[in-house]
DNA sequence: CGCCAACTTGATGGAAGTCAAATCCAGTGG
DNA sequence: CCACTGGATTTGACTTCCATCAAGTTGGCG
């Protein structure tokens, strides 16, 4: 059902209500949301919107992974959030957006017009909370992320975004990268070699395996937890 | 008026409301959240609130600075965010702060109880935007931050920083520093010795002047930016 | 099977950290 | 008023971690 071209990629969501329900723990208000949104698709690497594009939207990732980065006139790049399934972004209320918004795989969307958002924010308490709420988990991812960028070495680094994303997905030793090594290196400050050396150390020890590029298994997961914070 | 002893630091609302109006813009939302405040005074360098505190009220700033940290077992430490006059901060909804609050210079607070921020943010569509508002403007300073922490030099970050203040309170030549520069060194993810080079070398081009240890003068405005910038 | 982009590993250099010492003040007491 | 003291800041010498440059290696896809 969703398998439309890509050139086609603005749906009305009525004519795929099921898909998204369930997707993401709704709350009550998600419903109220849905019924404005329209369904986007995007092929792997396609951009979503860039820094300084006019906002009119807000988004919720339904499948897929989406990136926030912003690149510098020099082309230095940083990542400033991986996006998964139930995540929201553009949420803010400038005219233009202030980061770019990337597909790492291929992506379903729903973007909400944003008067529309504010319109419902107002009349209903659930839509309101589910904002908040997300904005709030932002922020203090955001924080998270800069204590990481202005602190932790590099093995720190790595080990804390493995730890971070086995957390995500709930698994507790088994994660998976849906962006690429590049990727990894602009959201956690480094270069790519810096990056591989850092994998390649935490196999050498045994703490991870790596069947393929895109997969990991924890190990030792104590250790990888000792490493995250600095030893100790 | 608010000149009352640190001991008795906390003293309602109501016995000095002129004191607060006013000094921050108040969006109609503010009055009804001022009703439910309790005036708070911290000296120079005590402590609000500690990471892993239970978190219980929400605060706004009426006079003064403070900083948002965190610190690693080890002893590093990193400030998320400088606030002063207007600004909110704890809006987040867990049970502990995720990071420590600290007065950097004498600082008098209003603090709100959660459950009651949480019940007018219900009630009163303006305290609602405000909050709104709060949230936004730190996400996006959170994502500002972590670009600089991830991809800008120390001179780059330096220079951003002094920009950075220049624009907050205005003015476009004269710049003031309420915090040490272990501080600032904290603020971007660098050492005291490496921010003192910079300023140093700032000054050696004639980019800045610095009168005294808390204040600077930008004497090239456009200079600071293109350094700010990466030069370019 | 071979190509090409993504990844990995190695060698070297440089930006910022660490360690150490000198200097500057702000506040204190004579 | 001024010398004194201790913490904050500045400057200098050296080191280290990570970036850069370079050369393989892997594996997904035609």
């Amino acid at each position: 059902m969703l398998d439309m071209a890509i050139s086609d990629r603005a749906a009305h969501f009525f004519d795929s209500r099921e898909a998204i329900v369930g997707v993401f723990e709704p709350g009550n208000g998600s419903l109220a949301l849905e019924r404005i949104g329209t369904i986007m698709q995007f092929a792997r690497h396609e951009t979503i919107f860039s820094e300084s594009d006019v906002a009119r939207h807000a988004y919720r990732v339904l499948k897929g992974s989406v990136c926030l980065s912003r690149v510098m006139i020099d082309g230095r790049r940083q990542i400033a959030q991986f996006l998964s399934a139930g995540d929201m972004f553009a949420l803010d209320d400038n005219d233009e957006h202030s980061l770019t918004a990337e597909a790492l795989t291929d992506v379903t969307l729903v973007s909400y017009p944003r008067s529309q958002v504010e319109r419902l924010s107002d009349d209903m308490p659930e839509v309101r909370r589910e904002l908040m709420a997300s904005l709030r988990r932002e922020l203090s991812a955001a924080q998270d992320h800069v204590v990481m960028l202005g602190r932790q070495t590099a093995a720190e680094r790595v080990a804390s975004f493995m730890l971070q994303l086995a957390k995500r997905r709930g698994a507790r030793d088994r994660v998976e990268f849906p962006m690429s090594r590049q990727d990894i290196a602009d959201y956690l400050g480094l270069t790519i070699e810096t990056v591989c050396r850092e994998l390649s150390e935490l196999k050498k020890l045994c703490v991870i395996a790596t069947p393929d590029r895109h997969h990991a298994i924890i190990r030792d997961f104590a250790a990888l937890e000792m490493i995250a914070l600095g030893d100790a």
